[in-house]
DNA sequence: ACAAAAAGTTGATTTAAAACAATGTTAGAT
DNA sequence: ATCTAACATTGTTTTAAATCAACTTTTTGT
């Protein structure tokens, strides 16, 4: 973890949406002390059980968001690029995370100080109503996962695995960054059985894989599979 | 289901939040225009898959909130009583309810057309506030239920729900409101395997069981079966 | 009061997926 | 350039929990 400086945000190449409250009102442009913060492969970028102490930007790079659960064993929530919140679900209910980021690949971040998020959403309805959004949509998808690793057999659960890292790639082809094993904690199954399911899938023709290359061959097959199991 | 009447919330005999914010303005308490309902056991308060017409109160009485899976499977997420909102969650992100609701026994509830909270969300900063905190503890608590159902044994969630279920009466001896199958519903655990664990559990002398009346002998065990299963 | 349906119980069987074990491959540190 | 640790792969075994099947008890509707 490195600290770059302190960053003015009209001068900053990566605008986010709380400058665009702020740059409304001149006072909050002065009280605003964003930092900009890298992080290499690996770093933590915040860890469940710690003190919310800032409200988090993914500038660049990537990272996932995890819980640690039981015997050590992490459910990958998301994965996290450029122009998402870190923490967003932790500032009302705690003043810890009950979650944990780590960088993926180097990551480039904003902080800004908490206390200067909430001031924001006491004051400012419109910054309220964002934060609000952005929580309904974590919330929806959290539900979703709940369903997911609980009533599907792992090719369902891998499958919809594949077709949200596709998605986040915006593409059909992607380079895996997680490893095997990480892979297994986004969808809750075993190293092993991530291996299988690999060759298996792509022995069924439904993707193909180099190493982290992996590239969707049959979408519509996937989504059946993601469905029926 | 009965609609009993349109309610004026100032001659209301469980006056709930949102009365709170409104009572202040006067152009508010005429334009709230709340009805109560009264829904018999089994009766669906609102579908997963349907709109959000309306706000909905607990006023009396105990529903579940589930989210239905595949294969008809579902999850019981909570189980609601008197003071709790329902459609909470739906507000923000969809038009359409991502759970269902069933009253587990006779339900009064208090229904508010969902335009007249959204106009008050939009216009009053302090109700939007109150929002969000119901909110972030719902996620905090659905964070937890991903964990406890992806990690822990079947005992562990077992002693889980039992715990959960002796706080909500506020008292480690209970009727249990719901079924066996339910019970299961909010464990993920099949009907047999509750009826098993019941057994099991009576035999370790940990809770008595006479029918539907569940008492918790041992918390200190069961509290520790809940984290090492 | 009675039939029918729903709920609860128990034992035997199956199965999906984890765990174990062993080994090969790759990448980063010195 | 080589050593080491992390990562990946494959086959085998174990196991926890669901499913199946058969039966009893309770509740509900007429």
């Amino acid at each position: 973890m490195k600290i770059n400086k302190e960053i003015n945000c009209t001068e900053c190449e990566n605008q986010c949406d709380i400058f665009d409250i702020i740059k409304t009102q001149n006072d909050l442009l002065n009280k605003v002390k964003p930092i900009h913060v890298t992080f290499k492969k690996n770093d933590i970028i915040c860890k469940q059980g710690n003190t919310v102490t800032h409200g988090i930007y993914i500038v660049s790079g990537t990272a996932k968001l995890y819980i640690e659960g039981l015997n050590n064993r992490n459910i990958i929530l998301y994965i996290l690029k450029p122009h998402n919140y870190v923490g967003l679900l932790s500032f009302f209910e705690t003043p810890r995370y009950f979650y944990s980021v780590v960088a993926l690949e180097q990551c480039k971040v904003c902080m800004v100080d908490v206390q200067f998020i909430k001031q924001l959403y006491r004051d400012n309805h419109l910054f309220l109503c964002r934060l609000n959004e952005a929580f309904g949509k974590s919330v929806a998808s959290i539900m979703q996962k709940i369903i997911t690793l609980n009533q599907k057999n792992i090719r369902g659960r891998f499958a919809d695995s594949l077709l949200y890292l596709s998605q986040l790639n915006k593409n059909l082809s992607f380079n895996l960054i997680l490893t095997r094993k990480e892979l297994g904690e986004l969808c809750a199954i075993s190293e092993e059985n991530i291996v299988r399911l690999l060759a298996e899938f792509k022995n069924e023709k439904i993707i193909d894989v180099q190493k982290k290359q992996i590239t969707i061959l049959d979408e519509t097959l996937l989504r059946k599979i993601s469905e029926v199991g």
